[in-house]
DNA sequence: GTGAAAGCGCTAACAA
DNA sequence: TTGTTAGCGCTTTCAC
């Protein structure tokens, strides 16, 4: 490795020098200046960050701890993230905890040993333990929050997302709406579950549990879910299904298949999050739409902005609207007319 | 931050004894050991990566920079490579370059600075090139390979799976196959696109160069490839499609709806690599599948065992097999009857 | 505007 | 078995 010191040797000048013409062109004579960065690209410098982020006791790095990067809502968060960070040239560690709040207390462990100037994370169950761990470094929390003080979060409307899908359904005569509604240890669970209660109270449906499935938000917790809220009694059985996220959606959907029931006609059903399979799968599904993208790349500009400019400039916390995209999975109870295709943005 | 020296103090030993007993136990008697552990716990002393890693000339860390961190491919790569990498105590810088080469260039030159033991790449185009600025750190190539000297690879049996799918349109009776087949500067494009060839040689029926078109990767690169191929007049339009990689083979698909054209009865459609939209799609796609999870995991821990033992003792290159799916896309031309739903692997 | 020197937190000779 | 010491490559006072 060429060091500084091979540098300075070659431009003739001393190591402070070097460094200084690297990091303050300002303090050094433009001469000199010149002279060093010819050396500097002739043999190739690379700065040490090791060094560099030792001697500055702290690094040009961000940690990101996703929850299930196989899950593309979470893979587009991280390319929004990825992507905001490199505009600024840091440089992040990425981790995925499987939604295991071990992996993520070891995630944050290995973290702190290389002192990041900040972290993103979608927080675990468990985070606001785990995060009780982690030194005070500036964190935003993604999609959803852990309530841990002092954290700034990037969230999407949720209540409002799922209350326009639930109030959608209530419109085309929806009465027994069943919703699959995932962790309620975790934030965006409890507040599409909110959204959901919020609209049916609005129309003076009474709130039934036993309607309500809670899931692990994989795409079997889906599936049995449906299954189980699809063999209800005749009934009793809910003729339409809103689905807490995207993944429990696809098992919903497959559930729904494997039991021989028609979309729309018999089932109505919407999804939280949008994805190619909501869009090109048959009937395409009616879905509340996330700016992932946008949460991401957001979320890495709150911490990074944070951490230049003084704390206090910045809202502590941001909600983004949601889409609510109707396509044709979505029905009156009896099936007699198709969805009509429009968007609609929740609030303006 | 506590530092090893604040153990040391506490424990009442030098600071060479603490790093003894957290990195080298054996050499530190049982008693001090105790007596320093049980201080670091006490003061949750987490060892400052940055400096051992400056002292050692060498971290624990790995670059991983894939091409595509959308398609759910190189999300599930990247998944693989990021459990191996734990298992081992490793940790992973993760970069994303957009098929770009000069975001590639970006992320080698910014990793060099972090003085990674290793590399993981999904290699751009310009890799071969871009490779060479890089020390020599050990490199393995995942999916495919730039061809760079020195460099072991993982990749999967891109002819054979491709030689495979053809052959089973052959057998299917169709003649005029078309081909999606890529870039031909990225060896799995070229390799698979040997395939379809060794597959027409075989049972006699001539290439014919308007069959085949190239696309950059991109959905809508295989949207419109399709729409080309077949807007040929009747008698020259392919009754069969092979498509050279996932997200071309989506937008392959909504070319023929968009169309009107019936899968199977219509035109057979064959995709490179499975994903969960290929299996729930309708009709449900002919693929060839790749073991991608593995192909990651397995990268990680070559790379692994080359830095531990001596880098001879691995094969320098190494091959998965794919497995064919046959489902509900491929039928004989005519559409006389339907795919038979069985699996089968390449090779035994 | 530039250089000398100290030191970030750690590990690895070398001594004791 | 443990301590002393030097130094990884860089930045940053403090002099000049």
């Amino acid at each position: 490795m060429v060091s500084l010191e091979d540098v300075a040797k070659h431009a003739q000048v001393s190591t402070a020098t070097v460094s200084r013409a690297l990091s303050r062109p300002e303090m050094v004579a433009e001469a000199t200046r010149e002279r060093i960065l010819q050396a500097a690209r002739e043999l190739g410098y690379q700065p040490n960050q090791l060094a560099r982020s030792l001697r500055q006791r702290s690094s040009r790095t961000l940690g990101l701890i996703i929850t299930d990067i196989l899950n593309p809502f979470h893979a587009t968060l991280a390319k929004g993230v990825q992507d905001a960070a490199e505009k600024r040239d840091y440089t992040v560690f990425f981790f995925n905890t499987d939604e295991d709040p071990e992996k993520e207390k070891r995630a944050l462990n290995v973290l702190r040993g290389h002192l990041p100037r900040g972290l993103l994370i979608v927080p675990s169950p468990k985070a606001r333990e785990n995060l009780k761990q982690v030194p005070k470094i500036p964190i935003v929390e993604l999609d959803r929050t852990s309530g841990t003080p002092g954290v700034r979060t990037v969230m999407v409307d949720n209540a409002g997302g799922a209350k326009t899908a639930v109030q959608h359904l209530i419109e085309l005569g929806h009465r027994r709406i069943g919703m699959i509604v995932g962790r309620l240890d975790i934030s965006t669970a409890v507040e599409r579950h909110q959204g959901y209660r919020e609209a049916l109270l609005a129309a003076g449906i009474p709130y039934r549990e036993e309607l309500v499935l809670p899931g692990n938000h994989r795409e079997e917790d889906g599936r049995q879910a449906a299954l189980a809220l699809l063999s209800l009694p005749k009934e009793e059985r809910p003729t339409a299904l809103f689905v807490g996220n995207n993944e429990m959606t696809v098992g919903a959907v497959l559930a729904v298949r494997e039991l021989g029931i028609r979309i729309p006609e018999e089932l109505s059903i919407v999804g939280f999050d949008d994805s190619r399979w909501a869009a090109t799968m048959h009937p395409a599904l009616t879905v509340v739409a996330q700016p992932t993208y946008e949460l991401g790349f957001l979320a890495c500009e709150t911490l990074l902005s944070s951490l230049s400019r003084g704390q206090a400039a910045l809202p502590t916390s941001i909600r983004l609207d949601t889409t609510f995209i109707v396509r044709e999975s979505t029905a009156p109870p009896g099936g007699l007319s198709k969805g009509l295709g429009k968007q609609r943005r929740n609030r303006h």
